[in-house]
RNA sequence: GGGCGCGUAGCUCAGUGGGAGAGCACUCGCCUUACAAGCGAGGGGUCGCAGGUUCGAAACCUGCCGCGCCCA
């Protein structure tokens, strides 16, 4: 093992070096089983199924944003003390994966086929075996906390078993079933894909108008696809047209072909789209498939599973791009292309695996009938069983529920759960169950695989156990939390929940769906090869470590938007790790310790207990902020509070008196800044592990692991509105001395000496040292002359002796401003105080805020003139 | 064409009825011994446009303009 030293034993450097530690503390937490879920526990669950990233993919920065949200997630229910479960593992991506592996084969000249299934499929295995997978070593890199024994796979016997118990499921309830239907085909891939395997874009076409007849007898219809002319079988006009009434009925000659085709009357036609008639194509167009059923239409394929012409002599064997052209110049030389339109844009599917145009294709596939499912899926989220977190997006998913179509499930690849549908010799069809002996001697198995999506849909279960009734399944499910982008919200979300509810009994498979949305480049702009904006996550983590790359993405994960990153963003990252670091290091240099309870109140300095009260208010937030999944806000708050609150001012405050006489005053803040720090880790941990757990270790000795430390508790009893206000009155003279020093030219290192007045009046007497050490103003000496005055409001007022002339142009540019904002001010508040309508109809504690803003800009305003007539004089 | 969403500082984004904010970028001054991956100070916005509701609108309503996503 490696070495698991603790940092306390060594010197904490003075910058935070990411490769030094985190290899190491990954695997001292997996050893240490941190990340194991116990299904015997009675502690609460929390669980989360990962969105089974592809065997053949490697981590990319979408999975970077979505393992983060999820990793924080997690880490900060373990550390309130559920039964965390993150249950890792991949589906075997049937097209992605059988491509590979046919590329392979195809470099030693040989085609799948050549090997035969049981051979490929051993060769798809042995991939796996030694290539698959490359995402599940780059998660460690990023530091998810998954709990590796569990990790599984689509693939895998008991998930396997998992489908077969489904599918026959589904086949006895009439849910799964046979048919011949246009289906999207991928002429590269040779298989049917689902809807939501093709992706649509508008790309550069033609429109080519085409005239069919003769005479007062034509008609003519446009077209995007000449070439599937070929196989017309009707042409369709809108029934209550006038310009065709006549012609509804009548045969009309289809060019080329020497073929004659009915003219029928369909209402979905639209008259006001071009002519009004439309081409039938129903082997080929969904549409027209449908009109070619209502109108008992013959089907023509005219084209084989390569994209190839098989019809009518001169254009048999060209592709169809190569048919098309061919077919609308031999229309031409009839004469009857009546117009043509290029470029014409329209939308065209896409295979989602390869970007190969589908080609819409009849042929006999298995389907799942969705209505039922689909009904129930809605059903979960409307009555509150599933929640969609933001709820804004639920809305898109009951547009998807409510009108999804027949899901085709079947492909024509190898690489896949095969359809466990036997066929007899007298064609009888019988579906074989998980524990049932197929079928004997003439029978054969369906040849085609089932959609990957099909396994991916039982995943919140079947990786669980189901079937079979485990102690896990009664343990986490339903589970807690889906984590995913809005992208896949509408399939993969709404398959798993059409299935969960079905093998269930009703039950949902997950509390809530989280969605988040895509990582882009700063700009806002999509990340694309093309484009050369693609951020790589291991890049970063190699550079600027894992949780400055975590942070980044958590930074900008608002709910279901999307969220741009960019590498400054990371370095800026990177130096806030940093920052915790230092801030940690100084506090061990002196002597910062969590042992021993926190002093009470009455003990504490002001200063001790508004940094409390901070942390109080702090904490509260962030829970609340985890409990809307809003991650933004969680890292928004803990930066400013570490970066601000902590270091920039609680440190430098404390600095005076950790060094001071007063050892039991400097034993109480060593208490305190201890105290504070291993909160801020704690609450920091879950988004940033690395750093917390490398700091914590340093700073809480022998006090275990950070991933198992408990979450920090809301103390509403610590916030003390009185020290926070106290603290806001010095920092406001501090910032006010600072400020003139600024516009004087003074250095920053350079002590001045200065007399301080009417802090006893604004109640601020305890903290003179405090602010002479903040502002870097020495005790008046003899000999002492003011040479400039600062007033800062509430009475106070310094007067510093710059040892030398005070630059008066810019006093008195400064004092012109700070005059103006108040004249602005008084004049905004009196306006809405001298309107009646405001002060009678106005609440009250409204019309007492502005009542005070304006007594502040009043004393602004004499404070400031007052300055400004003594620099005159 | 239908649906959803967005338009706030140079860039990216918070802010959903009562003083316009953050990060980064920018300007000025600093190696002030935890941190230059840093410290201090500062500049910068007709909140897309036009109406309306309201005592009060960046926020709510209507219309328009521009952009994005999903579906057809």
């Amino acid at each position: 093992m490696s070495d698991t030293t603790p940092t306390a034993a060594r010197e904490l450097s003075a910058q935070y070096q990411p490769a030094e530690v985190e290899q190491r503390l990954y695997e001292g937490w997996v050893a240490a089983g941190v990340f194991a879920a116990d299904p015997a526990s009675d502690k609460p669950p929390f669980a989360i199924v990962i969105p089974p990233p592809n065997v053949t993919g490697s981590l990319h920065i979408g999975h970077a944003l979505d393992h983060t949200i999820q990793d924080s997630l997690i880490r900060r229910r373990r550390m309130q003390g559920y039964e965390a479960l993150w249950l890792p593992g991949m589906d075997h991506a049937g097209i992605a994966t059988q491509n590979v592996v046919e590329r392979q084969l195809a470099a030693s000249g040989q085609s799948r086929h050549d090997l035969g299934r049981e051979e490929f499929v051993e060769r798809v295995w042995q991939w796996k075996a030694e290539s698959g997978g490359k995402i599940l070593g780059q998660m460690r890199r990023l530091g998810d906390s998954v709990d590796w024994d569990r990790e599984r796979f689509t693939m895998d016997e008991g998930l396997s078993r998992a489908v077969l118990t489904i599918f026959k499921r589904l086949f006895d309830d009439g849910l799964i079933y046979r048919a011949e239907r246009i289906i999207n085909w991928c002429v590269r891939c040779h298989t049917a894909l689902s809807d939501i395997e093709v992706e649509h874009s508008d790309d550069d076409g033609e429109l080519v108008s085409i005239r069919y007849g003769e005479g007062d007898r034509s008609i003519v219809v446009a077209t995007t696809r000449a070439e599937t002319m070929l196989g017309d079988t009707a042409v369709a006009v809108h029934p209550d047209d006038e310009r065709y009434k006549h012609l509804v009925g009548t045969l009309v000659e289809l060019p080329l072909t020497g073929r004659s085709i009915p003219i029928v009357a369909d209402p979905h036609v639209d008259p006001a789209f071009g002519t009004g008639a439309v081409k039938v194509t129903p082997a080929h167009d969904p549409n027209d498939f449908e009109i070619g059923q209502r109108h008992s239409l013959p089907s023509l394929t005219i084209m084989d599973e390569t994209g190839i012409i098989t019809v009518h002599g001169p254009f048999e064997g060209l592709d169809r791009f190569e048919a098309r052209p061919a077919v609308v110049a031999a229309l031409r030389a009839e004469g009857r292309i009546v117009a043509e339109k290029r470029p014409y844009v329209h939308a065209v599917g896409h295979c989602s695996r390869c970007g190969t145009t589908v080609e819409p294709r009849l042929s006999l596939q298995w389907f799942v009938k969705t209505a039922p499912l689909a009904r129930a899926a809605g059903d979960a989220v409307r009555d509150g069983r599933t929640r969609i977190e933001p709820p804004e997006l639920a809305k898109r998913y009951f547009a998807w529920v409510d009108n999804m179509h027949d899901w085709c499930i079947s492909r024509q690849l190898w690489w896949g759960h095969r359809i466990p549908v036997w066929y007899g010799p007298a064609g009888e069809v019988r579906c074989v169950g998980p524990d049932e002996e197929p079928p004997g001697e003439g029978w054969t198995q369906d040849n085609d695989v089932l959609d990957t999506w099909f396994s991916s849909a039982l995943w919140p279960f079947s990786t669980l156990g189901w079937p079979a009734d485990t102690p896990s399944l009664a343990k986490f499910y339903p589970t807690s939390v889906l984590v995913t982008g809005y992208d896949i919200l509408f399939f993969w979300v709404a398959r798993m929940m059409m299935f969960g509810l079905y093998a269930m009994e009703g039950r949902q498979p997950f509390d809530v769906v989280a969605l988040h949305g895509m990582v882009r480049d700063q700009y806002g702009k999509k990340m694309s090869k093309s484009f050369g904006n693609v951020v790589d996550p291991l890049d970063w983590i190699e550079r600027f470590g894992a949780d400055a790359t975590r942070f980044t993405l958590a930074r900008g994960a608002n709910p279901g938007a999307d969220v741009p990153v960019s590498e400054e963003w990371c370095q800026g990252s990177r130096n806030f790790c940093n920052k915790l670091w230092n801030a940690t290091r100084f506090a061990l240099i002196n002597g910062a310790t969590v042992e021993g309870d926190l002093p009470s109140a009455a003990e504490l300095s002001t200063v001790d207990r508004w940094i409390l009260s901070r942390l109080a208010d702090v904490t509260e937030t962030v829970d609340r902020h985890f409990e809307a999944f809003e991650l933004a806000k969680v890292c928004d708050v803990l930066y400013h509070f570490a970066w601000d609150d902590v270091c920039d001012w609680y440190v430098e405050l404390a600095k005076p008196v950790l060094t001071g006489e007063d050892a039991a005053a400097a034993g109480r803040t060593r208490r305190v800044l201890g105290h504070v720090l291993d909160a801020l880790l704690r609450l920091l941990h879950p988004v940033v592990p690395f750093v917390t757990e490398e700091l914590r270790t340093a700073l809480v000795p022998g006090g275990g692991s950070i991933v198992t430390a408990a979450w920090p508790a809301a103390s509403p009893e610590a916030r003390d509105t009185a020290a926070e206000a106290e603290v806001a009155g010095l920092q406001r003279v501090v910032t006010e001395v600072r400020r003139f020093r600024a516009d004087q030219g003074l250095r920053p290192g350079q002590r001045v000496a200065a007399r301080i007045d009417g802090l006893e009046g604004a109640g601020l007497s305890a903290h003179s040292v405090l602010i002479r050490s903040l502002a870097r103003l020495d005790e008046p000496g003899d000999g002492f002359a003011a040479t400039g005055t600062v007033a800062v409001g509430g009475g106070v007022e310094v007067a510093l002796d710059t040892r030398g002339s005070i630059d008066v142009a810019a006093e008195r540019a400064r004092l012109t401003k700070d005059r103006a904002a108040a004249e602005k001010e008084i004049a905004q508040c009196r306006a809405k105080l001298d309107n009646p309508a405001f002060t009678e109809k106005a609440p009250a504690p409204v019309v007492g805020k502005i009542k005070e803003r304006l007594a502040a800009a009043e004393a602004d305003l004499a404070r400031v003139s007052a300055q400004l007539a003594a620099l005159a004089g």
